[in-house]
DNA sequence: TTTTCGATGAACGCTGCTGTTCACTCACCT
DNA sequence: AGGTGAGTGAACAGCAGCGTTCATCGAAAA
């Protein structure tokens, strides 16, 4: 039953498909299961079968579309013990990554609030993990509480959207700014 | 004419304010026609009467919802000189009225892209004016670009509701960080 | 060859929103 | 006293989405 079982992952496969193609174009939260279907070339119960709900259909997407980007990869920057080059690092790798996937990111965060908890929870987990990575490189001193919240803000796409796309600055200056920021707090 | 003037008058009043209600709890996106209605005790055929289109109750909505708000005043900025001084006041004054204004703002502003465009535009122009008020008290020098880039981004709601609400800054503090950024830009 | 099962297509009932019509009431204004 | 018009209540037609059922097709697996 081999080829019957390529049949299925492969129609699986054109449903996830074209659920990110949506979620990337019209936003999740404008994504109705007809439109899926629609667009896989399936009828709305080939998806409801392989989807029994929205969490399920949801993580398969972003599994599928995080398996084509180069996430941003905060083993690494563990590496770099200089906390001002570790944050140089993790900034750019992060901004990086949001500058390839903008589309996606800017219309899956816009439309988090009506996601199912699980991938909210997941994405926050991740932020979560990034900042903590670049924060704890920092010698406990003084500001540490103001360091950390400033850390957290320049990791969040929100800033980087707000300094790279509506401000125009360019990746690496965004970095530099950022990090002249956090180096400048608790003097 | 005057008593059945007021009635009317009234009654708009009531849609009104249900509308704004419900715009500043579910979200102008969740926020039907049916839902403004029953919150003023009407029907919906007297808010399609007062309001033909969407646009027009829109506008009502952010002019009374203002009108009990305390906005910031630019013109007041503009008094200080000193650049630092006037960024300092500028961005304290902002802060508190988002801060005052804060579910209201993080709800419009999420479900901005499905406003009409007017109101998107109305909303940016602020903007826009406000920034412009603060990036001109400084000397034309070197980095005037990635200088008002970062102005831009200090005085971005998303900015104050990442640094004090998701990272837990204290305006002030929030203030004196963006100050010092600014401050650090083109050194 | 027969069984199995993924996928189909068509239908159903439900919810909720939109915008519009009509006849009607009742309080205010003239 | 009578006209005006804001507001009512009920109904209509339309759209879009949801989730589910059923009989059926067709091709791979046994």
């Amino acid at each position: 039953m081999r080829k019957r079982a390529e049949d299925v992952g492969r129609t699986r496969q054109r449903i996830v498909e074209a659920a990110v193609h949506l979620h990337g174009t019209a936003g999740p939260a404008a994504t109705s299961i007809a439109a899926i279907a629609e667009r896989a070339g399936v009828t709305r119960l080939t998806v409801y079968r392989h989807f029994p709900d929205e969490t399920a259909l949801f993580q398969a997407c972003s599994g599928h579309w995080l398996s084509q980007q180069q996430p941003p990869r905060p083993e690494t920057w563990e590496a770099i013990g200089d906390p001002v080059e570790r944050l140089t690092a993790g900034l750019a790798d992060l901004y990086r990554f949001y500058r390839a996937g903008e589309q996606m990111l800017t219309l899956v965060s816009r439309d988090l609030h009506a996601a199912p908890d699980a991938i909210r929870e997941a994405w926050e987990a991740r932020n979560r993990h990034c900042v903590g990575v670049l924060a704890d490189a920092w010698p406990v001193a003084g500001e540490q509480h103001t360091r950390r919240a400033v850390i957290g803000h320049a990791a969040a796409f929100s800033t980087w959207r707000s300094l790279c796309r509506e401000q125009g600055l360019t990746d690496r200056r965004a970095v530099e700014v950022m990090v002249t920021l956090v180096g400048s707090v608790g003097d």
